[in-house]
DNA sequence: ATTAACAATAAACAATTTGTTAATTAAAAA
DNA sequence: TTTTTAATTAACAAATTGTTTATTGTTAAT
């Protein structure tokens, strides 16, 4: 019946559409410091923002201009925030598979002065090499990547800066509480390799600790020894290597310990 | 770089705008079978849906009449989605500070034949004291509770089954990780009615058993027990009272018990 | 060739927490 | 007065954690 019908009569103008519809990214990273042979990591947690321009293509004073921001743009009619999200990234990073989620929605009237704007943010994960490389083939005074510690304290265009404060919060909550961890190593990795990526937003002493984390590190149903394989990269003794297992986990805060 | 940057901000009239913007909720309550005097109560988690008419407040004929739904609405140019839901939900409820959650962004081409529409999903937990009064007064034909094991197998308007089996998820996260319980119990509550509220949701072994679970209340840092007040709304004997501490806590799945 | 350095592990053991079963308490109902 | 039942405590073995102290295997320095 009548869903033709009913959408004949239907009067799309009735409401006020909004202006604009964007996907906008918060893009983390992992680097190690000091690189050394043979030690285990140091990780910083970054994320990379572009500075927006003094100029439009007209020549024009830019909105928001020389403040830094997340990338992103507009949503086409014909695919999702998500997946525009994942092809803006992916095209400007030759990378596929890139890890990327959804976590809020940015609508705030007066957010955007150019109008009702809705901002779609997600966040991704990519490779500290992408960047890097990015970062010396570009004339690059336009991007850089920032510390979640210092980025907060910057000059940010429209709301960015809350985005940016909510997407540190939860990709903080999911590298501790789901598997995501694993978008920030290699296939294979070391205890110690896994350690330094959860100790960029932890201070939990059963994580600190080399000796509990090791140990800890073969019981957990998620995670599995890789056998017969073994690296030098964080010690001159051969270390064992251990891989995630695609797998949901929730844990419960009335079961855990205190 | 630049130039793509500018290159986007060129091509904004390019781009059509969404045809509308949307607030939909899903109303989760739990409601308490058979609720005799001295025992703990077995609850049950259920959603709220509504019969879309088979004509709108105009006379036409409506849009996937006579299917199921969840509520919500269009989102005005003077408020934010999560602003519009808490309204029209405190609007029809006629209650205040019911909690609301933003949970995800439904937005894939054709979801919603009269055009290109946006909708933020959220999910709201409603004391189920209101539902059943809202249930009796009106003619109530075109509201009811659904149980999240059968509400999956109905006839749902437009997307709102993968909508509402999202929203099962977040909530049985949110219930687990999170102290978002509270809002399904009173101020003071006791721990079999707090274990009632989580059974809905696991067999977690740790909360299944009585002992165990009374045992560990005491030492869960974000419940606090009520001083020199007792109820026997769950036994004869007079039972101890809980209430808890506002606090956000995180439990990372590397330091669990498996 | 020996030794120092050092990350990764293992060993050891006390302290804590859990799983489980049994006992106790308190008030309503029979 | 006795029975019933949810809440609570007790008790204890089993499992896990925190912590300190070795041990291992390798590189780099002497």
């Amino acid at each position: 019946m009548s869903n033709k019908q009913a959408l004949k009569q239907y009067d799309i103008k009735k409401y006020r559409t909004p202006d604009g519809y964007t996907s906008d990214i918060c893009v983390f990273t992992i680097i190690s410091e000091k690189n050394e042979a043979y030690k285990p990591p140091t990780m910083d947690l970054m994320i990379m923002l572009i500075k927006r321009a003094a100029l439009d293509s007209e020549g024009n004073m830019n909105i928001e201009a020389n403040k830094w921001a997340i990338p992103g743009g507009f949503v086409q009619d014909n695919e999702t925030g998500f997946q525009a999200a994942k092809r803006e990234l992916e095209e400007e990073t030759n990378i596929s598979g890139i890890h990327i989620k959804q976590f809020g929605v940015y609508d705030k009237p007066g957010r955007d002065p150019r109008g009702w704007i809705i901002s779609n943010a997600h966040y991704a994960i990519v490779p500290d090499t992408y960047l890097s490389l990015r970062k010396a083939q570009d004339d690059a005074a336009d991007i850089e990547l920032f510390s979640i510690k210092e980025v907060l304290n910057l000059n940010l265009a429209f709301d960015h800066k809350q985005i940016i404060a909510d997407a540190i919060q939860v990709i903080t909550n999911d590298l501790l509480q789901t598997t995501v961890a694993k978008n920030f190593l290699p296939e294979n990795f070391t205890y110690s390799e896994l350690q330094a990526v959860l100790k960029t937003v932890t201070n939990d002493p059963a994580i600190l600790s080399d000796q509990s984390f090791s140990r800890k590190i073969k019981s957990l149903p998620f995670i599995q020894e890789v056998q017969g394989k073994t690296t030098t990269r964080t010690s001159k003794r051969a270390t064992k290597l251990y891989r995630f297992i695609e797998m949901d986990v929730i844990k419960p805060i009335y079961t855990a310990r205190y």
